[in-house]
DNA sequence: TATTATACTGTATGTATATTCAGTATAATA
DNA sequence: TATTATACTGAATATACATACAGTATAATA
């Protein structure tokens, strides 16, 4: 598709300005007037141009045949693009996280509604971030990656034990997972001797009130 | 409301679907074809009794000029019940919540996203509510209501300024907002010397990270 | 019983509207 | 340099369309 001028985007954004306000498409001449156009020809030609590059269709001898064409990806997405994510408890024993019997219930959510995508959410357990206003029963939108750095607050199993902190690698083999609470202490983690495993990384939150 | 005949529902969703497909709505005659009339005045007259009825509206003169009118609750129960709510900023001038020029964005969400309905999102500034896990920027959704209760997190306003904070209201004529955090004070606010309203209760919250 | 709402056919008409033709001017390509 | 795309004004016109008027018929109210 050929790029739209700054003047057809503005020609197109008024064409959906006056959809959404009225209902209907405009006539050549209310385009005319929205964009101060003195001739209705200045409003046919850009609509053939929108045209021609893909943005509406024109329905030939209909008035007000103006539909405007949806074939902005990420647009579509927002709009439809709602998925069912999985809740999972802090699940004490090594199963797999998402396996269904920990899986508390799915609920609906635009995929894109964290500026970054996840995977499923999780239902927090204790008060070991709430400094960073992570509080008990809060879901946070988990993503799973194992690409996590310095000062990222990460998911990460120790053993059996699911947990959420801030996560540090001060050395190669070495992780420190930090709470937001001075109530509790650092956790250091020896990579040599201990199971660690990083779940993933939180990327968004959820309270219910 | 008036109760819709079989027969004007029949025209009213001819009209839905038309628009649907088309992106346009019909005409007196586009009506006629698909539901077999013979005469263009048999759509005019179900038009008329349709808008007479508050289904739809008819812009005199123009062409095509016919809008659905959206009742709301129809509209939650049937559709995706996926709906755009607008992101508010925390207005310090007396304006409007809702008005247009407050609203940073909409966000495409479900309507039963938390437990309680609710109007529109809220952008937090400040640390006041920290202890609650309400932090810096993040959006609560905010139910548009008069009726808190002692306890409730309410949005309020005292002369130009919106607060979040909790709600006690020890007498009548009294009311304290407390903040969760330590380093804030709570405000006394007397009602008869100042002005004071509620804008509505949180009832839930979102973070982006 | 008279009136009003519903549910149509059929004809007519002014105007709202799409669309073509004729120009002017500027910037970007080939 | 010639050509094409963009960005307009201005006028003309065939037709798409809303809408009024004149009827017919049935069922529901008042």
């Amino acid at each position: 598709m050929k790029d739209i001028t700054p003047q057809q985007n503005k020609v197109l954004d008024c064409i959906k300005v006056y959809i959404k306000e009225t209902g209907f498409p405009p006539t050549r001449s209310d385009i005319c007037k929205e964009m101060g156009f003195k001739s209705p020809n200045s409003a046919e030609t850009h609509l053939r141009a929108l045209e021609k590059k893909g943005f509406i269709s024109i329905a030939s001898g209909a008035s007000r045949g103006i539909s405007i064409i949806n074939n902005d990806i990420k647009e579509e997405a927002s709009s439809y693009n709602s998925n069912e994510y999985p809740i999972v408890g802090l699940v004490a024993a090594g199963s797999p996280t998402l396996a269904s019997e920990n899986i508390e219930k799915q609920v609906n959510c635009p995929s894109n509604f964290f500026s970054t995508s996840f995977d499923y959410f999780l239902r927090v357990k204790g008060l070991s971030m709430k400094d960073a206003g992570i509080m008990e029963d809060d879901l946070i939108a988990v993503k799973k990656t194992h690409d996590v750095r310095n000062g990222d607050i990460v998911i990460a199993r120790i053993e059996d034990e699911v947990t959420v902190k801030y996560f540090r690698k001060p050395a190669e083999d070495m992780v420190i997972l930090e709470p937001a609470n001075d109530d509790f202490n650092d956790i250091e983690i020896n990579l040599r001797n201990e199971d660690f495993f990083i779940e993933g990384k939180y990327v968004g939150l959820i309270r219910e009130n």
